[in-house]
DNA sequence: CTGTTAGCGCCTTCAG
DNA sequence: CTGAAGGCGCTAACAG
């Protein structure tokens, strides 16, 4: 059996009160005495229970992290530097891996960070009930990836305008029949980020007098399989596309797949534009619309901590930049001379 | 605030205990009060407060994953894996980011998982010092990416062995000059598997009667940045080779794009040959030595659980499968007429 | 500056 | 089958 905080306060001679705030840091005991304790704290291996100290103490010292699937680089990378943090200010984290509808209702349902953490830092967007679950809960929360929500501090990204970067880019190079790899408005799970991208595709269609063509979209699932299945399906158009707009890097990496697979050149036959900047896209020479993907983690963490130490004027929102990034998987059309149309 | 045991308990009219006993399906209570009180409870929005069961009982249904860099895809996929199978067996699950040598040092001298989990799941090959901290817990312990190792539960691959198969690869297709990017066998981080890997690769270099040059090696640090440094460094040799050998995927795509901005051409000017099958190796076309790195996760997490639930014959280690799997970066030596030598 | 007294919310004996 | 008592290990008020 490990020591227990009376061990230290018999060997000391000491109450267990005066070990615990010794310990802690907390004034109220002698330095000469401090010193004593926390040495033979030490020598007996001596450390709080965190739970018990959680349950008198109402503090957890935890925090939660919802990730729809920390296996993907971008989840990945958000949680790594969300970790980074939250253990430097002593906060240890507890991990919900959200990815299926089954985990995702049994985590609402049963709630099990329920006096378990002090604050809830979430990869994914809640839907609206889920909102108002995490709301009752009484404690900080932040979503890291989307827009504004009302009861959440918000880090994100103007997703639509960012689409609207990579979609010009593409106007701009004399594309006329531009695809898209996105994903099913309506997926089971709630997430705005497909809409938000595809809008910005579509406004730039508008803008620059492009019949929208329905044939010219196909869902990726934000997989590298599903970008590939993506692309093949583009392929069987009757009027395929000069130029793709794939809403996420892993999309665009199996849209090149499927185009290498077919013996297309990118970008002499096909020009690809992905998004997020994923640390693989230079090496497959991917044009993208950038975003600091760890930013969002350390943000948002940072937000979090802020607003755990009650501290004044906490924005509700943080918006980070993105930015294109222009590689080799992007080219003039071939029908034009020139790229710049605009 | 929340309901609580007692609220339930009145709402029923009967004792908390027996509260207790009914909501976790011990038998001991009437099967129709127990339907009652499981409705009554949900009514109440109620669920136990983890810390103060696992208070009072000593179980805390959390599991501790000790990872070195979740960003990491290899890393991310063995923790999103061995959470699945966790969460679905009720545990949830504490991680640890310990990749700085800074954080690790605290890890360890605070052990802050204590009494906080009931097993420990770790991603890093922890020193001697380390490992017998963590016996010190005195609970169930599995590393998943190394070797066997006493008082702990593993699951590896054999590291040498699949070093031999990428660098035998290249042997028989008639390469002669093959370079090697590890890392460092005395990284700060006490990690086996560089060490492994180098050792598959003299093996055959020996066997083959091919003389070692140190000249051949470079250190890429397990990244893709630090493969792309090595890979240029491997090209200032006075005789630079005419195939390498990472032993990593990241590091060899980092490679690639050294070798891109060189104008140099994979394989025809050089093959190279990675480790791990990366879900992005497909898409670069890359030769690799395939593991099932998820595998890696679900089956340590199994084993585990296996010995949380105090199964007898639990192996002690797991030894998981590697095979090679050749693209389109690896081809004969220019100067051989035929790739088979053996 | 230090000790005492009560719990935190639940589980686990033991009686009934 | 059910209830009452005690305690898990710690912290937070109070006293002094």
């Amino acid at each position: 059996m490990a020591a227990s905080i009376i061990d230290v306060a018999q060997a000391v001679g000491v109450s267990p009160s005066t070990v615990s705030r010794a310990l802690r840091g907390r004034d109220g005991v002698s330095d000469e005495l401090r010193v004593r304790i926390i040495a033979v704290a030490a020598d007996l291996g001596y450390t709080a229970s965190r739970n018990a100290s959680s349950l008198a103490s109402g503090r957890t010292c935890s925090i939660g992290v919802l990730a729809p699937y920390v296996g993907r680089w971008f989840f990945g990378t958000v949680v790594d530097a969300a970790e980074r943090v939250f253990s430097a200010a002593g906060y240890d984290l507890l991990l919900y891996n959200l990815g299926s509808v089954d985990s995702r209702k049994r985590f609402f349902a049963e709630l099990p960070v329920r006096k378990r953490v002090d604050a809830i830092l979430s990869l994914l967007i809640p839907t609206e009930d889920e909102a108002e679950r995490l709301r009752s809960l009484g404690i900080p929360l932040a979503i890291t990836v989307g827009g504004p929500r009302p009861g959440f501090t918000t880090v994100g990204i103007d997703d639509r305008a960012g689409a609207e970067l990579a979609t010009r880019h593409l106007v701009n190079l004399g594309h006329r029949r531009i695809g898209r790899i996105g994903t099913q408005p309506s997926a089971p799970l709630y997430w705005t980020t497909p809409d938000l991208r595809r809008r910005g595709y579509l406004d730039v269609l508008v803008d620059a007098g492009i019949p929208h063509d329905p044939d010219l979209e196909a869902d990726g699932e934000y997989t590298v399989e599903g970008g590939e299945r993506a692309m093949t399906r583009l392929l069987t158009a009757v009027r395929p596309p000069t130029a793709v707009f794939a809403e996420s890097d892993e999309m665009a990496m199996g849209a090149l797949r499927a185009l290498r697979a077919h013996r297309l050149r990118v970008p002499e036959d096909i020009a690809i534009v992905g998004f997020d900047d994923h640390e693989l896209a230079d090496v497959v020479g991917l044009t993208t619309v950038a975003q600091p993907v760890a930013e969002h983690g350390t943000q948002a963490a940072s937000l979090l901590l802020r607003l755990l130490r009650d501290d004044t004027d906490v924005p509700d929102h943080v918006e980070l930049p993105t930015h294109l990034i222009v590689r080799n998987s992007t080219a003039p059309h071939r029908g034009s001379l020139h790229g710049g149309i605009e």
